[in-house]
DNA sequence: CGACCATTTGATATGGATCAAGCGATGTGG
DNA sequence: CCACATCGCTTGATCCATATCAAATGGTCG
């Protein structure tokens, strides 16, 4: 399952480095540093699958660099993506057996894969490293909770929102570069790509946003996309 | 936050004969039914608030009899549901320190209150304690993905999805009694309460369901209920 | 019985999907 | 290096599912 579309795991030099510094004590820093140290890095190529839905959720992931959706196909062929990831953050942390579903690298990836076993020994002789792992997951319910409310709102909330949270995750300033397609974010919104762009286009209209070029974004009026979100 | 529409903690006879009981050991069942145990016993009258969101989460709660609907309110005065809990289930349960959504009771309600506190430290003390808070979290982050691929669906299937989850969890046989209102059904679906009346009405036209009265729900054919499912 | 509330049903409006065409950037082969 | 194919995106026209507005029905409780 990981050798399918992928280099096989190797230890590049840049983390050899950071592999030779003295190993802190598990409760000295979290959990998400410590996979530094524990991880194979991997590199995906664009729209490789990194694992697929229903596959055994032995690793767990963090991403490096460039960016990871998760995501669901339906009968229909219909699909609905379940969360963006980006470098610092982890992915496919199951508490059962299997994979709820399947991701994929949006652009060339390269992820630290630590075996799940290996996490629950840490956890099982730590309650911190216990608490962190539940804490993680509470943060996914937390975030797909969040994901849920908005997919009951009008096509321009869903989009201001999706702006918003970009922004907060990969933007320090108020230019975001996008790493994904207009499809992503449809899929991720619920919405089609014409929807979406015509929301783009309209917010541009209203001067809330600037698009420089389609994946490139710039927040003009926080105030008025905030106030799209209630 | 727990008196203002509740009888105060009582034990009442039912439960101090199970108390009587002597105590198994922490690993010999599941904190499910310890919390049996540790728990006092509420009552909420129907549409009382069992807690509100942000309110410090120093309580889980199992209900005993009753259904329990938790919620968010927009700015707009839409209203979300995220859950219904029935008799047995578990809710409330946050790893952060405030309650994410509101809860309520939708019909009068018997409820365990337990508190946080004490199962965090059972937890600190027994692997199988915090592996069990974590599989429940991840029980509910399942739960509410879930939920969330629904509200992407047509009307029709969001419905007899509906009906399904709650034949699944509150019927042996075909026959449902539903404890909640239209307005609810419409609230936890993102439909409107019309549009929800109007699909059951279709599915009875097309012999999938029968409606004896407004609350009770038979399904008639739940192959083409599961058909709209995908 | 009558008031009230939940539900159903009907008529119309509308936001977003669908179908279709055009546009701009990127890359490829002649 | 240019012509052309391809791909991702935008824009336009139309359609349809669901929301909204409105009224009728039915069940419950004082």
């Amino acid at each position: 399952m990981l050798t399918q579309t992928s280099l096989s795991p190797h230890r590049s030099t840049a983390f050899q480095v950071t592999r030779s510094a003295s190993r802190p004590s598990a409760a000295a820093q979290t959990l998400l540093d410590q996979i530094d140290f524990m991880g194979s890095p991997m590199t995906f190529a664009r729209n490789a699958e990194i694992y697929g839905e229903k596959e055994p959720a032995d690793y767990v992931y963090k991403v490096i660099s460039g960016t990871v959706r998760t995501y669901k196909i339906f009968d229909d062929g219909r699909r609905q993506i379940g969360a963006f990831y980006f470098p610092g953050d982890l992915f496919g942390l199951e508490v059962g057996a299997e994979h709820q579903l399947s991701a994929e690298a949006i652009e060339k990836c390269v992820v630290l894969v630590v075996k799940r076993s290996a996490l629950i020994a840490l956890a099982d002789r730590d309650t911190d490293i216990a608490r962190w792992l539940w804490s993680f997951t509470a943060g996914e319910l937390s975030r797909v909770q969040k994901h849920m409310l908005i997919l009951i709102k009008s096509a321009e909330e869903r989009v201001a929102c999706f702006l918003l949270e970009m922004a907060g995750r990969l933007a320090m300033t108020d230019a975001v570069e996008l790493p994904m397609s207009r499809q992503d974010i449809a899929d991720y919104l619920g919405l089609t790509i014409e929807t979406v762009s015509r929301t783009l286009s309209h917010l541009e209209a209203k001067a809330a946003i600037a698009l420089p070029t389609s994946r490139r974004i710039e927040l003009r009026n926080r105030k008025a996309l905030h106030h799209l979100n209630s």
